[in-house]
This record gives structure tokens, C-alpha cells and sequence, in this order.
DNA sequence: GTTTTTACCAAGCATTTGCTTGCTAAAAAT
DNA sequence: ATTTTTAGCAAGCAAATGCTTGGTAAAAAC
């Protein structure tokens, strides 16, 4: 019948919640519930998988009944891309206001990649930030439809390190080519989610560190 | 009762296999069954991920009855592991071997490193070569117990990488710390089973060419 | 003050899934 | 020639899973 993603995602701007509230008047909260569905299944997705978590998993997390979560979203696979969509709307959002500061004053290109870099570790470690490693692991699990969407946000989000590595490569700081290069330099950071861990030693700052380093002469 | 990983793995040398021939007697052919199995589950598990793949599809990519891969393997977990542990049991041999080439002559540590990368994207995009991908991407499938043994493996692994990458520091090579340039490095390498697509332009030695320019001074 | 909408809950249905059981025929061992 | 082992098949069970349905109390709209 509805084939939009999520019942409650017709009009951009979400009304208040008007049903019943949580606990007690005072509690509500624009938003609140849908949110939470967001968060809980983000994080039970990052560190389980989207195939083995179940729906009654992320209700549960949400503290709502097993059902519950279908009134918010369709579907478990419209919950999934939600994930992902708003993650990576977050990301891009996050990437271009740096991009934009640290190009107004025309630093160096090597200032540049250092603030990208740096921005792309504390998008996919900082805490709470699940929503962008579910959609780097996840990606498989959507629907072909969904996962041109998501290509095309993706796509954005590279583009804004090919000029600044054409850059870096044109005054000799950067000797492999630029396209191997992006893919390379964004794996070595996307693997992080696999090994990171902020109470074992080293924070994002060394990470950027190490990573300019590595890259750069 | 049998607390085994496998049914048949009692004794390390698989015996001729001696049941019902698939179709003619001479097909039959040194455990080909249960190697059909492995590589059909790796193949699956690759693509579709280990909690979305169902010993069904595993079974029918065998050409078997839904039960039989049971006979071969006491669990669907059980089968996974096999597949991560003989994946990196070969991946292990390739890198030691090449190694000790590489090593014998008293190549220069650069050369070294050329080998390793080399061999390690071979491992992971060469055809055929689903094992070690999956081991990858989908141990957190694995119960603990297995998971550290394979974790005992990949220690091993990375341990044939540290002289290397400590020489390259010590002669000016390599600028970042040993320990996140390891990790860096080898998730760069790691991510690119998410994009290689052999037809499409790069070969396995333009991305070595690449890395090596990348990481090296 | 009445009506409508929101945000759920309680129950359950249909299907899928991992795995088990009882059996069988060919091959190997004796 | 007889016995034992191997490599399955055919059928199905119990649990888990995605999702639906009918209802309901609180809040919002009128």
C-alpha cells in the first residue's frame, strides 16, 4: 500500500508527539521515540550485524514492545537505510563546514587532509557515532534501490578529498595516483572501527597524526 | 555428546571418502565433498554475510539435501570457523614462504614490504580466495572461544610485518610509529575488498605499485 | 466538549531456520 | 561372504523472526 520508507516521514519537519508519554508529561520530547528507535538500532546493528539483530532485539533496546517499531518504520530494512541515510547526512554536513573553514583562510593542502582526516576518525569513532560504521559494514544488507541512494550521498562525501589530494600530488607531497590514493587513505581509516578502542592507548589526535605521516612526504 | 568442531576431522589425514558416489564412481575423489561444502560456504558467507546465508543455501550450492552438511559438520558456527582457520592457515603459508624468499637474499626492507602487500592482496582478491575475506569481515559471527584462536593466527600474521616495518622506520622510510602504521597500513589493504573489481582497470600489482608510493618515502 | 490523531501494547500468524532422526545403499574392512 | 563404516537423503520438529491486527489511553484539534 505505502511504499514511502517510514509512516511518519511524510512531512519533513516532525511534530511534536502528541500520543502517549513515556513516563510522564514533562518527558516528551519532539521526536523522541523515533530518535530512540534510531540510536538503539544503530548501535545493536554496528556491533551484531543487521541479519542477527532482531527486531524485538531494537524494541526491546527502545523499551517498547515487539511490535512497536513497525509503527515508526515500515519496514527492518527502511530502519537500516534510516540509519545510514542520516548518518551519512550527518557526516557530509560535518565535512563540508570543515572543509569550509579550513579553506576560507587558504591553508596548506596538507592542513586540509589533516582536518578531513580527522573529521573522518571522530565520525566513525567519537562516541555515540554508530550510524556511519553501520553503513560502512552494512551496506549489503539493502536493497538495491536503497543502496544507489546511499552511493550517491557516498559520492559527495569523496569528492571532497579529490581536490585537495590533486593538490597535495601536484606539489609532490602525495606520489601515488590520486584515485588509488582516496581508496587507500579512506580504508586505512574505515578500518579503524575495527581495532580502535579509546581506553587502550591512543586518541584520534594520534591517529591523525600517524595517518599524515604515513601519506604525506 | 561430541564436542568436536567437525564429524570427521578426528583424524588430521581425511581418509578417501568411501560413502555413495555422487554420480559415477569415478567422480568420487579424496573428501571432495566436504571441500565442496568450505568453498561453497565461503563463497555465501562472502557474499551474503555469515547470518544471512542458511545452511540451505549452503547445502544447495553443494548440491546436497538440506540436512546433509550437518553430517560434515557438527554446526553452522563450526563451519564458519573452518572456513576463517584454513583460509589463514593458507594465507600464513603463502606470506612464510614468500618471506623466507624474499629474506634470503638479503633483499632491502623495502623490497621486503613490496613482497608482503603483494601477497596479502593476492590473498585477498585473487580468485577464488573467499576464505580470508570472510574471516575479515564477519568473525564477530564467531563464539569467543573460536574467535581467539583465530586471533592467535592473525598475531602471527601481522608478527611477520613488524622487522619489516621497523627496518623501513630505522632507515627514514617510514615516518608514522610502527604499531598504527601496521594497523593502517594493513586496514588500507583490507578495505579494498570492498571496492576491487579486477574488471575494472586496476590489476593486483597497480595497487601494490600504488600502496608502496603511498606509504613509503 | 466533542472528535480526531498519535503512539503505542497484547496477541498472534505465517514463514524461516538450525538441527535431529531414522533410514539406506554403496564401499571398505574383515 | 559377512560385517561395518561412510555419505548421504527424506521428513520434520521446535524455536525464532518479521510483521499484522485490533484495541486503547492520552494528547491535540476543532
Amino acid at each position: 500500500m505505502n511504499t514511502d520508507l517510514a509512516r511518519s516521514e511524510v512531512d519533513a519537519a516532525p511534530k511534536r508527539p502528541r500520543g502517549r508519554p513515556r513516563k510522564t508529561v514533562d518527558e516528551r520530547d519532539d521526536g523522541n521515540r523515533r530518535v530512540a528507535l534510531l540510536a538503539a538500532a544503530a548501535s545493536l546493528f554496528r556491533r551484531q550485524g543487521f541479519a542477527a539483530t532482531t527486531t524485538r532485539d531494537i524494541a526491546a533496546a527502545a523499551g517498547m514492545q515487539s511490535g512497536s517499531p513497525f509503527y515508526h518504520f515500515k519496514s527492518k530494512d527502511a530502519l537500516l537505510f534510516a540509519v545510514m541515510e542520516s548518518g551519512m547526512h550527518a557526516a557530509l554536513a560535518r565535512q563540508r563546514s570543515a572543509v569550509k573553514e579550513s579553506g576560507h583562510a587558504d591553508k596548506p593542502a596538507h592542513a586540509q587532509l589533516r582536518q578531513l582526516v580527522q573529521v573522518h576518525f571522530d565520525v566513525l569513532l567519537g562516541p555515540g557515532n554508530d550510524f556511519v560504521p553501520v553503513m560502512l559494514y552494512e551496506s549489503r544488507s539493502l536493497p538495491t534501490r536503497q543502496r544507489k541512494l546511499l552511493a550517491q550521498l557516498i559520492s559527495e562525501y569523496e569528492s571532497l578529498w579529490t581536490p585537495v589530494l590533486n593538490a597535495l600530488r601536484d606539489s609532490g607531497q602525495l606520489r601515488a595516483p590520486v584515485g588509488l590514493a582516496r581508496l587507500l587513505i579512506l580504508g586505512a581509516l574505515n578500518w579503524s572501527v575495527q581495532w580502535f578502542d579509546p581506553k587502550k592507548g591512543a586518541s584520534v589526535q594520534d591517529l591523525t597524526d600517524a595517518a599524515m605521516a604515513l601519506f604525506l612526504n
